[in-house]
DNA sequence: TTAAACTTTCAGTAACTTCTGAAACTTCAA
DNA sequence: TTGAAGTTTCAGAAGTTACTGAAAGTTTAA
């Protein structure tokens, strides 16, 4: 495993990030070596690049996993695993957000629908959940809206991010351009 | 200071969730507290409803109006200070969508912009910039999307959110609506 | 100009998270 | 069936982050 300065420096910044992506330093840069080496690595390999423990390497990688970022690779005769991503860099970001989603939103969403769900027991407790209606509303719709951007897929992702303010126009022609059945309201 | 058990039950959790939105617990807290609270409040009785430090409440008020998620209230003829959302559900998500930008997002592009400077060194390093290349231009266009987003303002987001599965079908019809000259290739 | 009412700062401690390395486990070839 | 080559687990050490409470600072009214 070379590890040219170009990639330490990239590696070491994706461990730096790896804590505000939602993973722990060593994590983010297992990562970023994985996806920065054309060929399979093994978790040996990994673990002296990185010079980190064996153990922490063998954590780091099921985290990895479980994340869906990478995958295993079988290498025909050998007997240890290699590792390599789970896709393109498209693919790698979706999983992030979905897994963050999970994580930041899910759990407030089902809280907030219980909260919801009692009678306010007094004029404060109304104030409340007027807002905490308005804060489930949102992460619904959020929720809902980033769905709907996976099915997209990315080249018309890419379309539509390239759109920029052109959203805006397209948005204040709708209804001319989709048939009333289709109108959200 | 109240507290129904709706509120506590509302201001935990935003606590326990707090650090996976990219502040600690106790900020989670108090910001939960003044959300839901109509009345403007002190930071005595944030200290009080929460059984936290005065000194750890003026921390975490600091970290929140540098999130601008709070604003200062100055009641007349009142020598303390109260504290108020600083805007509705909308503009408080959005200010935690660009502060975690700033830390997720800005420092990575920048780094990535200088590495992409450099001359390969080898053929290692040719295939790792190109990776490099297409993280760069994935997180280019989630800030430009961002903020494009930001300038629809609420209720013209509101209806994109909703349009859901329409906005594909709107994408192939983009280049038939919009004249070619804002089309963007 | 003083002192009362309040806010901020910060050193030290408590709580939490990450990492190591040794021991336990698994798999496979001989 | 043994042991060599590998992987996983986990208790405790190291490192990091959050919290308290006391001291310092600020503002205002008298």
């Amino acid at each position: 495993m070379k590890m040219t300065p170009l990639i330490t420096s990239a590696v070491m910044h994706f461990g730096e990030m790896g804590s505000r992506w939602g993973f722990n330093r060593t994590v983010g840069q297992i990562l970023a070596l994985i996806v920065l080496n054309d060929e399979p690595i093994s978790a040996q390999e990994i673990a002296d690049a990185l010079n980190i423990s064996r153990g922490n390497t063998s954590m780091g990688l099921k985290e990895l996993q479980s994340w869906r970022l990478i995958k295993q690779h079988l290498v025909p005769g050998e007997r240890k695993e290699f590792f390599i991503p789970a896709g393109d860099i498209w693919t790698l970001a979706n999983r992030v957000f979905e897994e963050r989603r999970k994580r930041e939103i899910d759990p407030t969403l089902s809280l907030l629908r219980d909260l919801l769900l009692d009678e306010p027991a007094n004029g404060t407790e109304v104030g409340a959940q007027e807002k905490l209606s308005e804060i489930h509303d949102l992460l619904e719709s959020i929720t809902a809206w980033s769905e709907e951007l996976q099915n997209l897929g990315p080249e018309k992702l890419n379309t539509l991010m390239k759109l920029g303010s052109g959203v805006g126009r397209m948005l204040d022609l709708k209804d001319k351009i989709l048939p009333g059945k289709n109108s959200v309201n």
